[in-house]
RNA sequence: UGGGCUGUCGCCAAGUGGUAAGGCACGGGACUUUGACUCCCGCAUUCGCUGGUUCGAGUCCAGCCAGCCCAA
């Protein structure tokens, strides 16, 4: 019998992960992993940790049989989470926790453990596959297409993907619903998660400030000519694309088009002014490995649930790529994820520069 | 205190006799395991004040108040 360490957040999703492992004869092991301090986070709504989600992780967990523990992984988390998330804002960039999360807790910190349990396998309720040809694993989108979740996942290596399980990436997040109602879980009407866990309010700029025990300095928004437009509450609070919150009024909407951490100004412009065509990555996985040898034409996703676009990728060294898409598009952010595809494949991924 | 101009939502701003556009900002919702974007809904019974003309006035008239500009 396989075992299988299934990570389960108290959510739907992975609930639904545990029970059909649980169904197909694997041996599971319900698993929590509690992030941060709650008080620290001063939750009072569900998030993915709170003390009633891993309530609710364990309810599910009696109900369908299985061993379940929880894990106290906070001290990552703080590291390898939370302050590379401050780090890039005050450095003007707009970084991706829950990729961070995927990266360094789910499939480094837990899959470790996993192994180190005698599990075969890590399961997450991630929609997403993966298929095995020759020895070489790929990591694919999911069946449902309007759940996909390839892209906080392109930094899967071979080694992980040749022991992760997502059953839900062949199926319909309604079917996923229908399960749970079935069964009776007690989540499963639950809201999916939204926001970032551990800033449950949704003031990521608060938190923030609350984290590093100081506010941010306020400094000028300036326009593209360089002229001074009003003051805004700290570069950390704002990011590229930005529209509401501003304070300024004008003819027509504003938007933040640039952010400079050294002078501390935060670039206003026209919905215009935000196209661009050319960036670099870096920080680069591959999923299966392979360098890309020319200049390739790929399916570029730029952000979370954004359309994928052409692009022309060229490698320009071992750990960076440059891009030219053939269309320009609106914010592309320093700091989020650019992912590649080829068809239903993921290529390879980094972070914009 | 001579002349000229202006006064419509927090800001900008349509409207020149027929019963208050729009944009920004703001509030709410949808979407969403990031931040954003986007979409939907809401947002002046009232037009500096007071009278008058008119069936009807933000729109015309008079006076007043406030602000700006030019002269002194």
């Amino acid at each position: 019998m396989k075992r299988v360490l299934v990570a389960m957040s108290g959510g739907v999703d992975s609930s639904v992960t545990a029970y059909i492992l649980a169904q197909q004869g694997y041996e599971c092991i319900g698993v929590t992993m509690k992030l941060y301090d709650n008080e620290v986070v001063c939750s009072n709504r569900h998030t993915c940790c709170s003390l009633d989600d891993i309530e609710d992780a364990r309810s599910v967990a009696q109900r369908i049989g299985v061993e379940y523990h929880v894990f106290n992984f906070t001290a990552d988390f703080e590291r390898q989470v939370i302050r590379r998330f401050a780090e890039s804002y005050e450095a003007g960039a707009t970084p991706n926790p829950c990729i961070d999360c995927n990266r360094y807790l789910k499939f480094d910190r837990l899959y470790t453990r996993a192994m180190q349990l005698d599990c075969d396998y890590i399961a997450t309720g991630h929609y997403a596959r993966i298929s095995c040809e020759n020895g070489i694993y790929t990591l694919k989108t999911a069946l449902d297409a309007g759940k996909d979740q390839s892209y906080v996942l392109y930094s899967l290596t071979q080694n992980q993907l040749a022991h992760t399980l997502f059953p839900l990436g062949e199926m319909q997040k309604s079917q996923v619903r229908e399960i749970a109602e079935q069964q009776s879980f007690l989540n499963a009407r639950k809201h999916d998660s939204q926001d970032i866990c551990f800033v449950p309010n949704g003031n990521y700029a608060a938190f923030l400030e609350r984290y590093r025990g100081s506010k941010y300095p306020r400094g000028a928004f300036i326009n593209t000519a360089g002229e001074a437009l009003g003051e805004h509450r700290g570069i950390a609070a704002y990011t590229i694309g930005q529209r509401k919150g501003l304070g300024i009024s004008a003819k027509e909407p504003l938007y933040v088009v640039a952010k400079n951490a050294a002078a501390n100004t935060v670039t206003l412009g026209t919905q215009a002014e935000l196209f661009s065509s050319e960036f670099d990555v870096a920080d680069l996985n591959f999923i299966c490995g392979n360098a890309l040898k020319t200049p390739i034409t790929l399916d570029a996703m730029l952000r979370y649930h954004a359309n994928k676009i052409p692009a022309i990728v060229t490698q320009t060294s071992e750990n960076a790529l440059h891009v030219q898409l053939t269309t320009p598009q609106k914010a592309i952010t320093k700091g989020q994820a650019a992912v590649f595809y080829d068809g239903e494949n993921v290529v390879c991924g980094g972070t914009i520069m």
